[in-house]
RNA sequence: CGGGGUGUGGCGCAGUUGGUAGCGUGCCUGGUUUGGGACCAGGAGGCCGGGAGUUCAAGUCUCCCCACCCCGACCA
């Protein structure tokens, strides 16, 4: 039983001014959390109670599909991020120290190469496998910026898992079993999740979904179809099959466009000066050529192309992700400045593409679409050219996903239209591949004798990150409202008496049997609060099923509220334990 | 790393033209209260983020640094 007269917590009557977001507010005033450290919170018994429900919820669904737990040790050396090359590679965000025998370390930001080495330790046959390991650790990223509490701390809980199999077949089984736990997951959590197709990026992996709590303070966009059940990731979405423009158009004619460096202007001068005789032109109707550096991780660079629509914009990150791992910028001038070829605002494909004069790499946004016309660039100043068409007089060298996707763009599964939204990624399910295997030699021998390498999957629960994007998703505001699973206690017993008196013993009274019964309990046993404070702090705590043993004794009475519905019940003090109970475990 | 903001008792804040710090809340003691953050009285608690400077005198002015928050960049 915790007693609020001797339970270590103290609610603030103010919001934190360091705390923005509603789950930072919250657990910091109901008194589950304490911020000790940049991106670094204290878990006093509330939130404690709380965090470590959530963990062995996922701890339980890891192990239903066979998963065994591990430990590993968190600061871990140098060498084995040295292999993989991740020891530069991580860069800033990894914590790195020294020992007093000058020997580097670092905290572990995620375990990949530890558990591909601690399988190589122990197994070398393919009768061996498949086996999914798994941890449930502390995680330490020195991010730029800690923020939003327990949303992105430098250090937070972590479930990883790992699983390695001798064939694809068996890594998709694999990933199943862990994409189907992580359903299991979240549904008992209770919170709300979307999944949504990733990009598997630089890890070399096929494979990858996230799984989003779709909460407007999340981190993460993504798109959801308004019709179907498509979702992605904004980087992963595709560009569905666009039919090819077959339509006559006019041949190519350049014209002067003095003083239009912007495509608004440029648009705003044709219909003036070359008006269309079927509509007037749009930004839609023009072809902009961006020019970006691709830095390659040997550290060269090569110049790239990519045209999209005039009135679209670009998504580097979206580009980055298809090219990955190389990075992606935007040209700067000095660079710009040793194209001759490209005239700065007036750029067009026809000196583009790897067989031109230039040679520089051209690729195109799929909606640019072969047989389509454009208004683009001619390659001099104050020029443009007219019904430049798609194959017919420039080609390109292929096409690039690049427009930063719209609410309202069409559906690649169904054509319908696309929406915008926020989440929190608070799952990723992943297929790495051979990547580590291959560069740490994790090999085990088949059936013929012969050495292949394991394949392997790598699936993530943020724990900590959970518990957050359940009180986001659960709050008022006056408080929490915690899903029964996850409350740090089962009911919350208010007794607004004086010491000693008939409310107080029968309030005791409750509160052993429904202990009795198997229950978890908060008593609110302080004297001398008003009641007033003890129904504030009930509902900031937000155990979901609250007890007032209170005046209504009088009438054999006591009140039972539901924190989620708001609803308040007179229950006969007689079945009070057994309703209690059957709330809890209905 | 760029832009913006804030640092003053535990928490939330005020502090004017420079004159040696105050309010609310919380905490302690005594008393009165007890169904929606009660009341009265008396208390404890501050190196005003740090350093250097200007001045007879700095929370207040100047310079430098640090921390935190927000936006952006970044983010398995």
């Amino acid at each position: 039983m915790l007693r609020l007269s001797h339970l270590f917590v103290r609610t603030l009557r103010d919001d934190p001014s360091d705390a923005e977001v509603p789950s930072h507010r919250l657990l910091v005033r109901a008194g589950y959390i304490r911020r000790a450290a940049p991106g670094g919170y204290t878990w006093l018994p509330l939130g404690w109670r709380v965090l470590r429900k959530v963990e062995n919820i996922v701890r339980e669904e890891m192990d239903a599909i066979g998963a065994q737990e591990v430990h590993f040790p968190a600061l871990l050396p140098r060498d084995v991020y040295e292999t993989t090359g991740r020891w530069s590679e991580y860069g800033d965000n990894l914590f790195r120290l020294v020992d007093r025998k000058g020997a580097d370390y670092l905290l572990g930001p995620t375990h990949e190469e530890m558990f591909t080495l601690l399988v190589k330790d122990l197994y070398s046959s393919y009768k061996d496998l498949p086996v999914s390991l798994y941890q449930i650790q502390t995680k330490y990223r020195d991010e730029a910026r800690p923020r939003a509490g327990l949303l992105r701390g430098r250090e937070f809980l972590m479930k990883d898992s790992y699983s390695f199999d001798i064939d694809e077949a068996g890594l998709a089984k694999s990933y199943n079993d862990h994409r189907d736990a992580y359903e299991r997951i979240f549904t008992r959590l209770g919170l709300p999740y979307v999944i949504v197709k990733a990009m598997s990026g630089a890890m070399g992996g096929s494979m990858s979904e996230e799984f989003l709590a779709p909460i407007e303070v999340g981190e993460d966009t993504f798109v959801r179809c308004t019709s179907c059940d498509y979702a992605a990731n904004t980087e992963a979405v595709t560009t569905g099959a666009l039919a090819a423009d077959s339509s006559e158009h006019p041949a190519t004619s350049t014209v002067s466009t003095p003083n239009c460096p912007t495509i608004a202007s440029l648009v705003e001068y044709l219909n003036t000066n070359v008006p269309r005789t079927d509509r007037t032109w749009s930004a839609s109707d023009t072809l902009k050529n961006v020019v970006l550096t691709l830095r390659n991780p040997d550290g060269t660079t090569s110049p790239l192309v990519v045209g999209v629509p005039g009135d679209r914009e670009v998504d580097i990150k979206r580009i980055e992700a298809q090219v990955s791992p190389a990075e992606v910028e935007p040209m700067d001038d000095a660079t710009f400045a040793k194209h001759p070829g490209l005239v700065r605002g007036y750029i067009g494909p026809q000196v583009l593409g790897a067989e031109s004069t230039t040679g520089i790499r051209y690729m195109l946004d799929p909606s640019v679409v072969p047989g389509s016309a454009w208004v683009t660039g001619a390659n001099q100043k104050d020029t443009h050219v007219l019904h430049l068409v798609n194959g017919r007089d420039f080609t390109a060298d292929g096409t690039i996903e690049a427009v930063e996707v719209a609410a309202g763009d069409p559906c690649p599964n169904c054509g319908k239209s696309l929406e915008i939204a926020r989440g929190i990624e608070i799952g990723h399910v992943f297929q790495l591949g051979r990547k580590y295997a291959d560069k740490l030699g994790l090999t085990v021998l088949d059936q013929n004798g012969k050495q292949v390498v394991v394949t392997m999957g790598s699936y993530g629960v943020g724990v900590s990150r959970a518990v957050a994007s359940i009180a986001e998703a659960f709050h008022d505001d006056i408080g929490l409202k915690w899903p029964r699973a996850i409350s740090p206690v089962d009911v919350h017993i208010v007794v607004t008496g004086k010491n000693g008196d008939d409310i107080t013993v029968a309030g005791e009274q409750l509160a052993k049997d429904l202990e009795a019964q198997g229950l978890d309990v908060i008593l609110d046993d302080r004297n001398g609060v008003s009641p007033g404070v003890k129904f504030k702090d009930a509902e900031l705590m937000g155990i979901p099923t609250i007890v007032v043993v209170g005046k209504s004794l009088a009438d054999g009475n006591v009140e039972v509220r539901d924190r989620h519905a708001g609803t308040n019940e007179a229950i006969p003090v007689a079945s009070a334990v057994q309703h209690v109970v059957s709330l809890v475990r209905s």
